[in-house]
DNA sequence: TAAATAGTGTCTTTAAGACACTATGGA
DNA sequence: TCCATAGTGTCTTAAAGACACTATTTA
């Protein structure tokens, strides 16, 4: 008897533009695996947890080690462990996988690895997932829309530091919905979660607007108690 | 070396009138732990995951076995595997739990299990407790008292039919603040989770209540494409 | 000066909350 | 009849959304 061996996976999300269809939109990196099951399939990146690693520290060592990617933002998603995860008869032992979901920004996306067994791919419409990683990438999107609802994780996928536009943006390609621009700026500029630098981004086509940044004080995630860990 | 042991906690809460202060409250059930580490202490009931038992059901059984209890919700909140959860050193392999939090209605607390080894606690004042129990406790806490603004979990807390006051009482008590049931009412009525029964609640002192149930179609929880799971 | 985005003002709608009021049973 | 709770009506406040308006830059 095996037992049971337990892994880490991570979703990772960035805005990439596009510059064929000139839009902005969610993308996730990719794994191609290279052994059964599934070979040649796309899977999110992850492996197995070792003895004497923390569950985060697992997310962010596969996540460098497969992708090269550092994200900003790092938090549990959900743990997997139904019996018939993987197809069976299956070779080895079950495994349970402890998924996490991750954001990071564009700066750094773009200097991810990116080659035959690595890939970005649009994450409202996945290539076939090994695994149950599909549902996993559904869950994902889910919680990162509910999210965007209630706090500030929209940061996240910014830099130091930001116009209004570009943060509206942000939320308009995640909840795929467009946002009135006044009311926008009202409402962050209320919730007390930005503050003006003072300075203004040049090199505009146009007005330059005011560049802002995070509130170190203001929690981006909203955790309650977990927010230590 | 031993690997890594995967089990199953649970934070089981219900609402039980205290008699002696005439108050209703918070309690979830714990056991005690029968050998080292944390001998004698106070601790979440669950036990190991077997090798052939979707992770749902390692709770379901550990609950029933040690408390012989059966929750109308059960949810996954989250898996805890730092790596110095227990004490080092150490006999044994590392643990890492996946923890699950389930609501009970109060006739089925009451016919819960309990003896030396087996009792009921304030959920908000908890025992000393063992491992890394008592951060486990005060999150599921915090997801419940935040779950219970958005969803409709508090049905879960109640039987078959209940009275708007009663379902007035279980956010009163959860959230630890009065509400208007002039208002509580007509949030609740038009949300359109629960719909009247034509009947009304006998032998009461006062006028009788109208007595209410939950409406199938809709969803206690909102865990978006989980649900199926 | 035209175009485009930055940023402001203000009205409408909606929901939450405070609180006075009526209704109906038991003691 | 009194009291406690069930249940209704209505006013105030705060937030979200629609949308017209002014401001400032580049081309």
């Amino acid at each position: 008897m095996h037992g049971i061996e337990i892994a880490v996976s991570t979703v990772i999300f960035a805005l990439r533009h596009d510059p064929r269809a000139d839009c902005t939109a969610l993308w996730m990196p990719l794994v191609r695996r290279v052994r059964e099951p599934y070979e040649g399939s796309w899977a999110l990146p992850g492996g197995p947890v070792r003895p004497d690693e923390d569950l985060t520290d697992t997310a962010r060592r596969t996540l460098v080690e497969t992708t090269a990617l550092s994200p900003t933002y790092l938090e549990q998603l959900y743990t997997f462990g139904h019996v018939d995860r993987a197809p069976r008869p299956v070779p080895g032992p079950r495994v349970i996988s402890v998924v996490y979901w991750a954001l990071v920004r564009p700066e750094e996306a773009e200097r991810g690895i990116e080659d035959e067994n690595v890939a970005w791919h649009a994450a409202d419409h996945p290539p076939e997932l090994a695994f149950d990683h599909a549902t996993i990438v559904e869950y994902a999107l889910w919680r990162l829309r509910t999210k965007m609802e209630y706090s500030r994780i929209a940061q996240a996928f910014l830099g130091e530091t930001f116009t209004l536009a570009q943060l509206r943006q942000v939320y308009e390609v995640v909840l795929q919905r467009t946002l009135d621009p006044a009311n926008f700026r009202r409402q962050v500029e209320s919730s007390g979660g930005v503050e003006p630098t003072g300075e203004h981004l040049v090199g505009g086509r146009h007005r330059p607007p005011m560049l802002y940044r995070h509130r170190a004080a203001s929690d981006l995630a909203d955790n309650g108690p977990l927010t230590r860990l």
